[in-house]
DNA sequence: ACCCAGGCGGGCG
DNA sequence: CGCCCGCATGGG
């Protein structure tokens, strides 16, 4: 015991990240805000990892990343870890001069500059992403703060207990009425399904090493998790960039801004941008498309 | 009160 | 294939 708690010690590092917004990064809806324990100062973010292995908080002063971790974490594997799930190591300036076609996409990178996918671990990308069909962001929070409170494994940070991301396991062992009550709806019977699989069956570290389409085929196979679930986990969760989900939003923008608000079909949606678009860029296209179109109102 | 939300599964022609 | 429908719940 007396050596976990020296290990525990708070430990700081800092990098510089140029091209980096903090804020449009974790407000963009990706789920690391989800399971994130937030604290407006300035900007910050502790990132409690469903691994067990330590906490890691960010904050961000210009273009200063600072870094503040507990736990197992080294110095040297926090850092890693942190240019890792903020996309660091994303070369902005080459993905800005490929999307930039048009001037949407001007005034999307120039509104939304410094956005960057994050990258998630699988199972909670998974669960998050099932939880968001025919919901809103909002709301997708507040299911999953219920199943953290209520599912998640208690995690000891020098004293203070937080609750960390639900297993996999977790989930597919919980009732159908505990899963419910935290206000999951239709959706809480896809949920412990594909929980289940990816507890039994499926692993979805495996996905890592697929390629784009067969990873989104096997993902597919899980119940609630249809084309658009698929590429949100596979963008957010593997950071596979090939990925464009379109929902709503998309649809109603590009449809807007290209094709002078008329009807298209999800399937020539995704033949447009992948003729317009290098392959590995359309994940930042999509993304900044989304923010860019959602702020403006786009076809609303 | 009413409307809608980062879709999906199932059933139909 | 494409199309249509129902769907639980909380916030505006």
């Amino acid at each position: 015991m007396a050596s976990y708690e020296t290990q525990t010690v708070e430990r700081t590092d800092a990098i510089r990240a140029d091209a980096f917004d903090m804020r449009h990064t974790f407000e963009s809806g990706q789920p690391l805000t989800f399971h994130a324990d937030y604290s407006e100062d300035g900007f910050s973010r502790n990132l409690a990892y469903s691994t067990g292995i330590g906490r890691i908080s960010v904050s961000s002063s210009g273009n200063i990343l600072h870094i503040s971790h507990s736990g197992r974490y080294s110095r040297a594997t926090a850092r890693v870890e942190v240019i890792k799930r903020m996309g660091l190591n994303d070369d902005m300036e080459r993905i800005y001069e490929g999307m930039n076609t048009d001037p949407f996409m001007d005034s999307a990178i120039r509104n939304f500059k410094g956005m960057r996918i994050t990258e998630n671990d699988s199972w909670e990308t998974t669960m998050c992403f099932i939880l968001s069909q025919f919901n809103n962001i909002k709301r997708i929070r507040l299911i999953t703060r219920r199943m953290i409170e209520r599912f998640g494994q208690p995690y000891s940070d020098g004293g203070t207990i937080i609750s960390m991301f639900p297993s996999a396991e977790a989930v597919a062992g919980a009732s159908i009425g505990d899963i419910n009550a935290c206000g999951t709806g239709f959706r809480g019977k896809y949920l412990k399904s594909a929980a289940k699989v990816c507890s039994e069956n499926l692993d979805l570290k495996k996905l890592y090493g697929m390629d784009y389409a067969s990873a989104k085929e096997a993902l597919m196979e899980l119940d609630g998790v249809g084309d658009k679930v698929a590429d949100c986990i596979l963008l957010f969760g593997y950071h596979k960039t090939e990925a464009f989900p379109i929902d709503t939003w998309i649809k109603r923008i590009i449809e807007t801004v290209y094709f002078k608000g008329r009807n298209k079909s999800i399937k020539e949606l995704h033949k447009f941008a992948e003729r317009r678009w290098q392959p590995e860029l359309l994940g930042y296209v999509q993304q900044y498309l989304f923010w860019n179109g959602r702020s403006l109102k786009v076809g609303t």
